[in-house]
RNA sequence: GCGCCAGUAGCUCAGCUGGAUAGAGCAUCGGCCUUCUAAGCCGACGGUCCGGGGUUCGAAUCCCUGCUGGCGUACCA
């Protein structure tokens, strides 16, 4: 069926096309050729009080050889004298080179509230014949789950909705991370040091708690200043110039066990100096140190600057240790804090633990009977918090995929096509050259053959539209992984799979902590650092809050208790919800948990409210005679501005889908919640002046509510019938 | 080094494919509750749209360039 509402807005254009191309090919004298399609150029204004419609006068400015503005008053002439005569339109005046048309708005409510009313205006759009799979969340297991994901789960949800409304076939999905070293190092900690009790609830988060714990023991720099194996103290034996280079110098260095030859372009030392030298094989700063030659000089070695150790931004100042320190000594060792006892070697103890991390990891691999049991135990506690989170924050999944069942056939694939020759090897490891796309050396099997990330979104992409038949995927993923995702489709693209043009990567920025200050930055968050704002505190804070600020005082021993728990819920899920979508999609957020919870302005509460005091109304004023409506009655610049914003619905929510932006939403209901508050202050309804008056702006009412009840179901927002 | 993204009011941000006097929220300062919910409304204050060029009748918007910041740059996920 066709709705009456959307013919007459775009009847008005194309009246409007026609009134201006009889003026202009008329009396005006401009040819047909030169006009192309007046229809085309009209727009809307800035601000609403200036008209419905514009039409610019800069383009024919060019044309007729005159400014605008006198152009305008030119059409105007002839233009008031059929506007007077054409139905749909009020009026027309001419503000400086544009011509405003103010539309008929009577008959605009007269389409749109019923059509409101009946269901018809925001039942979902007609089914568009495409198949669409939108995959977001991908939390790891053993990690705890934050603030940071809620925007990606908010995101996620919200643009089921919205292409589910727009009439797409919608499969959401989630891809766990349930493979990998972070899982080695938490069951690794759990088995080795965990001695304490298993909580009964948030197992999750408790396990997330464990991987904590566990990088901490794997962050060496705590047990020593530098955590470098074969890095030793030694003594600067002789310096002797590098021939035609000054900077340069060949230094002799006593290593305790031998005399090697280094070339230094260091600074700040001289003989006799005990200094950091770096044996070949060592890792500084992630690069191997290998035996080089400078201009035929050979170099065993490095000694280290202060900056490569980690202690200044001095690149060129080696370091120096007191004439104490003991040559061959481990620096390691000499360096060490007081974390660990004096007896036990820092240097077997960082081997340790690493050891221990990658036998646990093989146990894994080779699914170890004890080992592997307790993955799945523990999996499982992740998975029921997940899934807790899901269904408190409205996300829906259609179907879960694991990396743990991907990864055969990604390097299956993988060997395949690098049989075929489109994947090739490179240093051992197995790849895609893309130089042909512009894009870097995409790595999809590690030199010890064993898969990769990328390894999976290979066989990920073929299982989503090989099994599910789908003909767009999206993958809402931090901006992080970009060119992860270029890659990616381009391989897939470079083995002949078409459908990667079909794959849209969806970036988000990150979420961040506000500045521990007023004026500082914002901050990551981390987890070693305990910054991270885990999601039971999250949602905890948020209720607590809102309930203190907002429902304690008003409403206790009026609702009952279970009312105001339920309330509380719905308007704090509301506040991370709007908060998380309110913003563009590739901006990093801000999250401040006061500033959040303070709930006034733009935000999740503001709409609820909006939305409550429409319920209140109809509530209070019970039955009325519908059928004495009067769409012209509804006279008040907040009415009328209540009717033209309710129109804009479709147009919004198509380009919320087009874009794959939720915020669009986010800013229209701010613009129709803003409208309704100032109509709510304007005009009642239980007082109205007359029962004809009363009976419209009811239904005025009704209709913005129903309004702002789908914009808020598009955005994963649940109402309150009363708040 | 290279690549991507960003820089708009004291703070947090809108500004759609170039259009009218650059807009909100927060904060600050004034008003409005015996009348439908004050989580609200009305008003005031507040800007060299990072700098510099260019295209255009017209630039916060497009192009070039410089500065600043963030992220990413093959054996992590």
């Amino acid at each position: 069926m066709q709705h009456a509402w959307r013919k007459l807005v775009m009847s008005h254009k194309e009246t409007i096309g026609v009134l201006l191309t009889d003026i202009l090919t008329g009396p005006l004298g401009v040819s047909a050729d030169q006009l192309e399609d007046p229809a085309g150029w009209i727009e809307e204004p800035k601000d609403k009080k200036m008209g419905d419609l514009a039409f610019p006068c800069f383009r024919l400015a060019r044309v007729l050889r005159k400014k605008p503005n006198l152009i305008a008053a030119d059409i105007m002439e002839h233009l008031e004298a059929r506007v007077a005569e054409t139905a749909g339109i009020t009026g027309v005046n001419a503000v400086g080179p544009y011509l405003n048309f103010t539309l008929d708005r009577a008959a605009l409510a007269a389409d749109l509230i019923p059509a409101v009313l009946d269901g018809s205006f925001l039942a979902r759009r007609p089914d568009k014949g495409e198949k669409v799979m939108i995959e977001y969340s991908q939390p790891n297991t053993h990690k705890a789950f934050h603030v940071g994901h809620t925007r990606n789960v908010a995101l996620g949800a919200s643009l089921a909705h919205i292409f589910e409304w727009n009439g797409f076939e919608v499969v959401p999905v989630n891809y766990i991370g349930d493979e990998g070293a972070h899982i080695a190092k938490c069951l690794w900690y759990y088995r080795t040091y965990f001695d304490g009790n298993i909580p009964d609830t948030n197992l999750g988060e408790f396990l997330g708690e464990l991987y904590t714990q566990a990088t901490l023991k794997l962050d060496f720099n705590l047990l020593t200043r530098c955590p470098m194996p074969k890095v030793s103290v030694a003594r600067v034996a002789e310096i002797a110039d590098f021939p035609d280079n000054p900077k340069l110098k060949i230094v002799q260095v006593d290593t305790g066990e031998k005399t090697v030859q280094v070339v230094c372009g260091g600074t700040g030392y001289k003989q006799g100096d005990k200094v950091a030298y770096a044996h070949i094989g060592s890792r500084v700063n992630g690069r191997q140190v290998g035996e080089i030659s400078k201009n035929g000089v050979p170099s065993k070695g490095m000694i280290l600057s202060e900056l490569e150790m980690g202690l200044s931004d001095d690149k060129m100042q080696l370091k120096i240790f007191p004439d104490d320190a003991p040559v061959g000594l481990p620096v390691a060792e000499y360096m060490r804090t007081d974390a660990l006892p004096a007896d036990v070697s820092v240097l077997e103890e960082m081997e340790r633990r690493n050891h221990g991390v990658a036998e646990t990891l093989k146990l894994l691999e080779a699914r170890d009977p004890e080992v592997y049991a307790l993955f799945e135990k523990t999996k499982k506690w992740s998975m029921d918090e997940f899934h807790a989170i899901y269904d408190w924050l409205g996300a829906p999944f259609e179907h879960y995929f694991f990396e743990s069942d991907v990864g055969g056939e990604g390097k299956k694939k993988v060997l395949e096509y690098l049989e075929k020759g489109v994947l090739v090897k490179s240093e051992g490891a197995v790849g895609a050259d893309l130089s042909e796309f512009n894009l870097p050396f995409l790595l999809l099997l590690k030199s010890n053959g064993s898969g990769l990330y990328s390894t999976k979104d290979i066989a990920l992409a073929h299982e989503k539209f090989d099994r599910f038949g789908v003909d767009r995927s999206i993958y809402v993923v931090d901006v992080g992984q970009s060119l992860h995702f270029q890659q990616v489709f381009a391989t897939l693209l470079k083995m002949g799979y078409q459908r990667a043009k079909k794959c849209y990567h969806l970036a988000y920025g990150i979420v961040m902590l506000p500045g521990e200050e007023p004026g500082a930055p914002p901050r990551k968050m981390s987890s070693r650092d305990g910054t991270v704002i885990l999601f039971s505190e999250l949602r905890r804070q948020l209720v607590e809050t809102v309930t203190a600020v907002h429902l304690e005082e008003s409403y206790r021993g009026v609702w009952s208790d279970e009312e105001i728990r339920e309330a509380a819920e719905v308007v704090a899920k509301s506040t991370i919800n709007y908060g998380m979508l309110n913003q563009d999609n590739g901006k990093d957020i801000v999250f401040d948990m006061e500033a959040w919870t303070s709930a006034s302005g733009n935000t999740g509460p503001y709409m609820l409210y909006a939305y409550a005091r429409t319920r209140n109304i109809l509530a209070k004023l019970g039955d009325f005679d519908r059928n004495s409506a009067d769409w012209s009655l509804l006279t008040h610049e907040t009415e009328q501005d209540l009717v033209a914003t309710m129109e804009k619905f479709h147009k919004v929510a198509e380009r919320a889908a087009r874009e794959y932006r939720p915020q669009v939403i986010c800013l229209y209901l701010f613009d129709l919640c803003k409208s309704f508050s100032s109509f709510y202050n304007h005009c009642s309804v239980l007082r109205a002046e007359t029962p004809e008056l009363q009976a419209t702006r009811a239904l005025l009412v009704d209709a913005v509510g129903r309004v702002i009840k789908k914009g808020l179901d598009l955005l994963g927002i649940e109402t309150l019938e009363r708040i």
